[in-house]
DNA sequence: AATTGGATCAACCGCGCGGGA
DNA sequence: TTCCCGCGCGGTTGATCCAAT
């Protein structure tokens, strides 16, 4: 009955990726292209599996992956999203290239969940009114529930593997000159998290609102699309610019992108985000601002 | 200084879908 | 048409960090 794991073969390792085999993975794909995940372990002579494989440069060295503090504007698109689409975190990591998924699914699940949670407490100052989930469709119980939201502490946690990581950035930066701008960004910077730090200490804020800004903007029509017809449809060229992340269409098991709840359950978007800006650092207000108006559209 | 418990995030697991044989 | 395989997604877990006591 069902499918055996990927990683049962004998000798298959997991856990955390070394350094070592972070070089390997990377200098592969950086001959082959990412994809063929199967022929990676074989190839490559790693004792992971292609899954691993794919995860790992997907979610951790893929080159462009902007790492550490969530802006405000970044949090209000995936407040936004996430109450248009549920947890569909593939297509909502499809509006903010620089994330992924997984990150964005760790955000939502450790900060943003709980702001919402702070937030409807405020709307409802019941004492029990803190105690349910926001979003249906979530599902899944955060673990501990204290409103002690810490900021990212990627770039201050820097472990033994960060300047490994660094070795690898360089690594990927040869690789990002010479090849064609992934995601259509033009960050060009590397994977690890001490260039991303100091990217975000550089304060590129703006940039990222405006790419953000950008890329939700050229996709307000695909998603009225979407919504009006209760489905997800990602067009392949104006709503993904990801390749690496081609919404497969019919692969939802909920037809029903909008979990139901949220439609009733969550305050009204704009107020929210007005809300979530306070509570963040000032700044970003213009491309806030913007965002407001988008908001309307929806 | 040691302990404890919450917060964070990388990685794993299971499942469904699409494509090819 | 059916079956198998590879891939991608969402949910969950576990190791580690860090602040509070």
């Amino acid at each position: 009955m069902g499918r055996p794991p990927c990683c049962v073969k004998v000798g298959i390792k997991k856990g955390p990726w070394t350094p070592e085999e972070d070089i390997t993975l990377v200098s592969y794909i950086q001959e082959h292209g990412p994809g063929n995940w199967r022929s990676v372990p074989t190839n490559t002579g790693l004792l992971r599996c292609s899954k691993s494989c794919r995860l790992r440069w997907t979610n951790y060295l893929r080159p462009g992956i902007k790492r550490g503090n969530f802006t405000p504007h970044e949090e209000g698109m995936i407040v936004h999203l996430q109450a248009l689409l549920g947890n569909k975190w593939a297509a909502i990591a499809s509006y903010l290239p620089q994330r992924t998924d997984n990150d964005i699914k760790n955000y939502w699940n450790t900060h943003l969940k709980k702001k919402l949670r702070k937030f409807q407490s405020a709307l409802e100052p019941s004492p029990m009114a803190a105690t349910d989930e926001i979003v249906s469709g979530d599902g899944t119980g955060t673990r501990g529930g204290s409103s002690n939201v810490k900021l990212n502490q990627s770039c201050s946690s820097s472990s033994s593997y960060a300047s490994s990581t660094e070795n690898i950035s360089r690594l990927l930066q040869g690789w990002m000159r010479s090849s064609p701008k992934v995601n259509g960004d033009s960050i060009g910077s590397s994977s690890s998290a001490a260039a991303n730090c100091d990217l975000i200490s550089r304060g590129d804020d703006q940039f990222e609102s405006i790419l953000s800004f950008e890329n939700m903007n050229n996709n307000v029509t695909l998603m009225e699309k979407s919504t009006s017809k209760g489905t997800l449809q990602e067009s392949e060229n104006g709503g993904n610019s990801n390749p690496e992340r081609k919404q497969k269409t019919g692969h939802e098991k909920n037809p029903n992108i909008n979990d139901n709840d949220n439609d009733n359950d969550n305050p009204p978007l704009s107020f929210l985000e007005k809300w979530l800006l306070d509570e963040s650092s000032a700044g970003q207000v213009e491309d806030m601002n913007q965002m407001m108006e988008l908001s309307s559209i929806f």
